[in-house]
RNA sequence: GGAUCGGUAGUUCAGUUGGUUAGAAUGCCGCCCUGUCACGGCGGAGGUCGCGGGUUCGAGUCCCGUCCGGUCCGCCA
């Protein structure tokens, strides 16, 4: 027997005890006749004392650092006690000890605060993982893991496998595709979702499916995404939108108690993709704090339904426009050469398609230099604004502003109130084409709140948002694209509008600045039955319900530019498995990586993958991948055809 | 595919306008120490400044190329 005990359970309660202990040496303190040693496995540390009886053993069985260590003797009560860790009120007297195994000494410390860095952990990950930091990361995914199979099972849904060699359909992600050496020429892909598997299992009738399953995507590496990621896949039959809100939601809800302890009760904010557009600039919005954007000039054919709280009826080149926007200060010559268009006497605004702000809590103070700071960060080419506009709502109650030779003290006023400034407040205008402007109105949104302390990793707000659109324009395809999936339905009263117009859109003309020309087109507007949940700011799942009927598929895959003999080739099956009883099903896919990681405080979800991939995509411990044998070639009949 | 930051001792980093023998901390090795738990004290070893080329009397430092890593954009149905 290699042990009675393990390094993290024994109390004062077992004083006098005689145990054996095993684990690794994570420090040696020596004191000439006495040694301290503290063990280390997976539960936790104990201390070791050698007495001077065994410093001749130690002397010709010298130890080090990570040493894999066999320990017997008696629980004592320390004289000076540890109220750092748990075993801190004992020591082993050790009365005789074995080396199960030597280490080399470790590149970096096992601690909490390691030296090392990056890349070096990751080489030697077996290491990395005996830190405590990253263990509890690592048992925190298998608290997740439990919590969400503990609630599906007692929702009488069932674990089915799905295969990862299937066929390559390039929709969407690259596939990461395997050769078959038995079907020479031909490739497995591997999934990059078990969807079409879950929805014939829904046709098959097992109508509450689930899976926590990996997922395969051969596209470029980010902090919060790897090639191979894990996905809690969930699929149900004879249900609407709501009942899978209500069943997911409760599935969050129940992993947030089971893991972090937390009765998170409020029923969740339901917020429609056009209002989190609108007032974050971002479909997945963070609202841990407000920072509403302030919508003063927009494009009507984006928000078909939305009118500023300032507008003036007035419209500029099809978009709706603030009065507010209008100088009074700077000399305003409309111009008649474009019906409808207004000048506005700014140029800057003048130009834009879109002019948002946003109300910066008590940054009014902000020098020269932080405000110059802040618009180069705005003109770095992630964001791609070329400037920023600013209003400082000085405490005293005065206005100061970059555009001050536009416009007078009574409209920045009038400004600052509709964005919700408080005095002290700072208000950040970016003006430009609408997508672009939106997006870098919500980062600077995220960068300010982040500056600001206002995104607490231990506060967790969750939220649904609805009605996507069905379509997204592919500019360089110059087609339509499914937003979520081809197999997502659309809301019902739009299904005419689908089959009722022409997918194809006219060439953008030339040199148009615009590109949003495609936003015009009837499918722009055709929303889904889709549905992603939003947890601080991060998409953290998201579903439809799905097309259960052939015609409706054909359509859809139609709309996507696949011709029949395409559609039959990739989808033949699942075309036919809606001809044999499919009955109307929904589902909703959760990564479970960035999960863990949101709710481990982070957004790094390498940090909670045992073993994962660096930003390249290779396994820097196995040095993976790497080339293959030449027999294997051969085997495969493949040549390499590099260039 | 693109942008950007980084690569100097085992490790994490500093190294000024180009200038004598490239430093610190930590780790490692040796000696001392009976109550430490970030132990302490004294001493020691440890460097192809990622790689290749160039400019220069002289390059860790400047230039070009390249490799590796981080972050981001494109991409991610």
């Amino acid at each position: 027997m290699y042990r009675t005990h393990t390094c993290g359970e024994l109390r004062l309660e077992n004083k006098g005890t005689e145990v054996t202990l095993a684990g690794w040496v994570q420090t040696i303190r020596k004191f000439g006749a006495i040694t301290f040693i503290d063990l280390r496995d997976r539960y936790g540390i104990t201390q070791l004392l050698f007495g001077e009886d065994l410093n001749k053993q130690l002397e010709e069985n010298p130890l080090g650092r990570e040493f894999v260590l066999q320990a017997t003797g008696t629980v004592n009560e320390r004289s000076n006690k540890n109220p750092n860790i748990p075993t801190g009120n004992i020591e082993i007297v050790v009365t005789s000890f074995k080396i199960l195994n030597k280490s080399a000494v470790p590149p970096f410390t096992i601690e909490d605060k390691t030296d090392g860095g990056d890349d070096l952990r990751m080489k030697y990950r077996y290491m990395d993982l005996r830190r405590n930091a990253v263990k509890k990361n690592i048992e925190l995914r298998y608290a997740v893991n439990r919590a969400a199979r503990n609630y599906l099972h007692n929702q009488g849904f069932m674990d089915i496998e799905t295969p990862f060699l299937i066929k390559s359909t390039p929709e969407g992600a690259r596939d990461f595709v395997v050769p078959s050496r038995m079907n020479p020429g031909q490739f497995y892909a591997l999934p990059q979702s078990p969807q079409t598997f879950k929805q014939l299992l829904m046709v098959s009738g097992y109508d509450r499916y689930y899976q926590i399953v990996k997922c395969f995507r051969d596209e470029d590496l980010r902090a919060d995404r790897q090639p191979e990621f894990t996905q809690i896949d969930c699929e149900m039959a004879f249900v609407e939108q709501e009942d899978i809100l209500n069943m997911f939601e409760g599935m969050v809800k129940s992993i947030i108690k089971d893991v972090k302890g937390i009765d998170y009760t409020e029923t969740l904010q339901r917020m429609t993709w056009e209002d989190a557009m609108w007032n974050y600039g971002n479909d997945k919005p963070d609202i841990r704090f407000e920072m509403k954007v302030l919508n003063l000039k927009f494009p009507t054919h984006a928000f078909a339904d939305k009118t500023s709280p300032l507008a003036s009826g007035e419209t500029e080149g099809g978009a709706s426009v603030s009065a507010l926007l209008k100088s009074d200060l700077m000399p305003v010559t409309d111009d008649e050469s474009i019906p409808g268009k207004i000048s506005l006497g700014f140029k800057v605004f003048d130009e834009a398609e879109t002019v948002v702000a946003i109300a910066v809590p008590a940054c009014s103070e902000y020098s020269r230099k932080q405000t110059d700071e802040l618009t180069e960060w705005v003109k770095r080419p992630q964001i791609g604004m070329k400037g920023l506009v600013f209003i400082k709502v000085n405490a005293d109650g005065t206005f100061k502003s970059s555009v001050d030779k536009f416009y007078s003290e009574e409209k920045l006023k009038a400004i600052a109130e509709a964005a919700n400034a408080k005095a002290g407040d700072l208000v950040l205008i970016l003006a430009g084409a609408e997508e672009r402007t939106r997006k870098a109105i919500s980062d600077l949104r995220m960068e300010m709140a982040t500056r600001l302390g206002l995104r607490k990793d231990d506060e967790f707000k969750l939220l649904w948002v609805l009605d996507f659109p069905l379509f997204e324009y592919d500019e360089e395809g110059n087609r339509w694209v499914a937003r979520h999936h081809p197999f997502t339905s659309p809301k019902p009263t739009q299904i005419e509008t689908m089959i009722n117009n022409n997918p194809v859109i006219p060439a953008r003309p030339a040199g148009g600045e615009n590109a949003s020309q495609y936003l015009k087109h009837p499918y722009a507007n055709i929303k889904a039955n889709a549905y992603d949940m939003v947890l601080n700011g991060n998409e953290i799942g998201g579903g439809s319900i799905r097309i259960h009927q052939r015609e409706l598929q054909e359509k859809m895959f139609a709309a996507l530019g696949m011709d029949e003999a395409e559609q039959l080739h990739k989808f033949g099956f699942l075309l036919g498995a809606f001809e044999y009883g499919a009955p109307p099903h929904g589902g909703i896919a959760f990564g479970f990586d960035r999960l863990c990681a949101i709710l481990g405080g982070s957004e790094i979800i390498r940090d909670f993958i045992a073993f994962p991939k660096n930003n390249s995509g290779r396994d820097v411990m196995l040095d993976a991948p790497a080339t293959i044998d030449e027999k294997q070639f051969e085997e495969l009949q493949i040549k390499l055809n590099l260039k």
